[in-house]
DNA sequence: TTTATTGCATAAAGCGGTGTACAATAAAAA
DNA sequence: TTTTTATTGTACACCGCTTTATGCAATAAA
């Protein structure tokens, strides 16, 4: 313990060069079995365990894998990284799970000041990186320049066609949660959405409610289209205003389960009975759409899916030293709780 | 992009040796400022950006903080990591937001296999670690051989005293639970708990209700106490339990929001009147608490503060290079909200 | 026997920085 | 002018491991 047990103590020990005990320790089929024998018995003995760091300094590899979530910065209040993707922790735990079986590891981050996040990646030396959500433009230019094996999460914009890409069938999802309703005999059914123009992901889930109801030869009224925040408190405000303007809908297709929550709690408040009055679908079956009375009739992203993606499509560039791009798409499903109930 | 941009390349450019430039990086006041402003003349044309890499490999210091959270295990099925601990999210992010501002970065780990968590944090040269939540045993007993700034969240246990340790006042907690319950009227008061023996997280929990209870004078019903697991499943089972038993409560103090969640959902959905039949406090203020209708009356932790205060007590540790071992404890809050209510 | 071939092991040059010991130059003190 | 003292800069030995070039036996082929 006291003594600096490297390479060079195991080597002098054993009697053999450094070279020898690093053969030993890589596996390198250079060494005899009995040589071998004795430097992983010394090895044993002094409880040796090789430094990840200088062997990166001599091999380029740091098996880091550099993670990143949006809203970690210095002079961020918290509480926002759950509101805006409640899902963070279980993505890490499946990249996790993922790049570990190869001896990666995980290396968090935020995105800081411009222009840091490029600096961050190299001075870390990072093997790769996965940018969990969306960030400003800027920040993929950064990494395209890099070249190092990028996987990019809820992301449609075009520059996600210079990395990897993960994303759930927006389109797809809510698709299936407004034929859920029509089937339910509903006809007066509306959308809300967040920033429904600028953000692709809200504008394919805008799409799949309108593929639906087309298809139903249903009318998509325009004042039945609603854009709010993401957040709890955008689903509150809108509820309120709904059932102060008395907007005659009976059913909502709701693009994110927090705005759905925030609506459902805001009617039960008033006294509006969920779903006799008004049947409601969210997106993403967070952990709460199931604890809620009733529950909330959802579309699941299956998260750890998208998070294995992720982790595979990286140590794939990784491993074989390639710089491809794909993009997967993860179906979605719709989970059927309380929230929604047939027309009588 | 194509040369090696190392030190010896800036140092060439400048016309100085690596040591003046390595001088320049690291603010060592023993360059002229004529020669300072030309070295980083040449860094920033060449953008040059220093390998911490090698630096560590130097100075010994990697500028790695490890946090371990439980159950990110090869083998794991998912969702059990949010399920235990909702708030890793935001531990995360604050403790992040504390040590980036020291140029530290956070690298992610499960608890691996016995005897691999030393390892791990030995092979990475990690400067300290933080371990959210709780493990078996003898992980401290590894960890401690490494005399590496440690600092535990949530574990109460004996060998907490070898390391910092940052906790909720859990008793005085469930102390305020059970006065807010009792200043509201009510006498028949249970409470419901994970493995209240084994666990002191929980036992301290139990301590605050049974504290609060004999102060009003008021009986500990041994038929009142009520041990589940820590899951929201684990609520729904007690709950149409204490149902199916016609238990005579009129309120309950319930050690984890997960589970008074759980617990509320059965009630209502068996038509069981929340909080006019039944009174419920909770514990934690998971996000979830107050999406519901009525919103769960709890007791919040704050985790960011907690985060902070883990964070602040290693990279003191670090910085000083010394080892000594605080106990820091955080104050929980009542939060009142729909699901308790006044006697009538 | 000579010449390859193979197997095993090593010396030593990196990898990209840090930091110490020392030298040279300039400024201040004697 | 000489000596002392800062000030500024350099050479170079590390840090711990990888890897190439090379050596040396022992064994196989010519």
């Amino acid at each position: 313990m006291t003594k600096k047990t490297n390479i060079a103590e195991i080597a002098r020990l054993a009697g053999v060069s450094t070279a020898t005990v690093s053969y030993v320790i890589n596996d390198v089929d250079k060494v005899s079995e009995k040589t071998r024998e004795r430097v992983r018995q010394i090895m044993a003995e002094l409880d040796y365990i090789p430094s990840i760091n200088a062997r990166s300094l001599s091999n380029g590899q740091t098996k880091l894998i550099g993670v990143t979530l949006p809203l970690i910065a210095p002079s961020d209040t918290t509480g926002t990284l759950l509101e805006t993707n409640p899902f963070f922790a279980e993505y890490l735990g499946e990249i996790h799970k993922v790049i570990a079986s190869y001896g990666y590891d995980i290396l968090l981050s935020g995105i800081q000041v411009k222009g840091k996040y490029k600096n961050w990646i190299q001075s870390r030396g990072l093997d790769g990186i996965i940018l969990l959500g969306s960030y400003p433009p800027d920040i993929y230019e950064e990494v395209k320049t890099l070249n190092i094996p990028t996987v990019l999460t809820d992301v449609y914009e075009s520059y996600a066609n210079d990395f990897h890409s993960v994303n759930t069938d927006d389109a797809e999802g809510s698709y299936l949660a407004t034929k859920h309703l029509i089937s339910l005999g509903h006809k007066k059914i509306g959308f809300v959405g967040g920033s429904i123009k600028e953000s692709p992901i809200h504008n394919n889930r805008y799409l799949g409610y309108g593929k639906a109801m087309i298809e139903a030869n249903l009318k998509i009224n325009n004042d039945w289209v609603f854009e709010t925040l993401t957040t709890f408190e955008g689903g509150v405000t809108l509820a309120q205003r709904l059932m102060k303007e008395k907007v005659d809908l009976t059913a909502l297709v709701v693009d994110a389960d927090i705005v759905a929550l925030g609506m459902m709690k805001t009617c039960q408040d008033a006294g509006k009975k969920i779903p006799d009055e008004l049947s409601i679908v969210g997106f993403d079956d967070i952990q709460a759409a199931s604890f809620t009375s009733p529950g909330l009739t959802t579309i699941r992203q299956y998260i750890s899916k998208k998070g294995e993606l992720a982790a595979n499509l990286i140590m794939k560039d990784i491993l074989a030293n390639t710089r491809t791009t794909e993009s997967k798409m993860v179906k979605a499903k719709l989970i059927v709780r309380g929230s929604t109930k047939a027309m009588i």
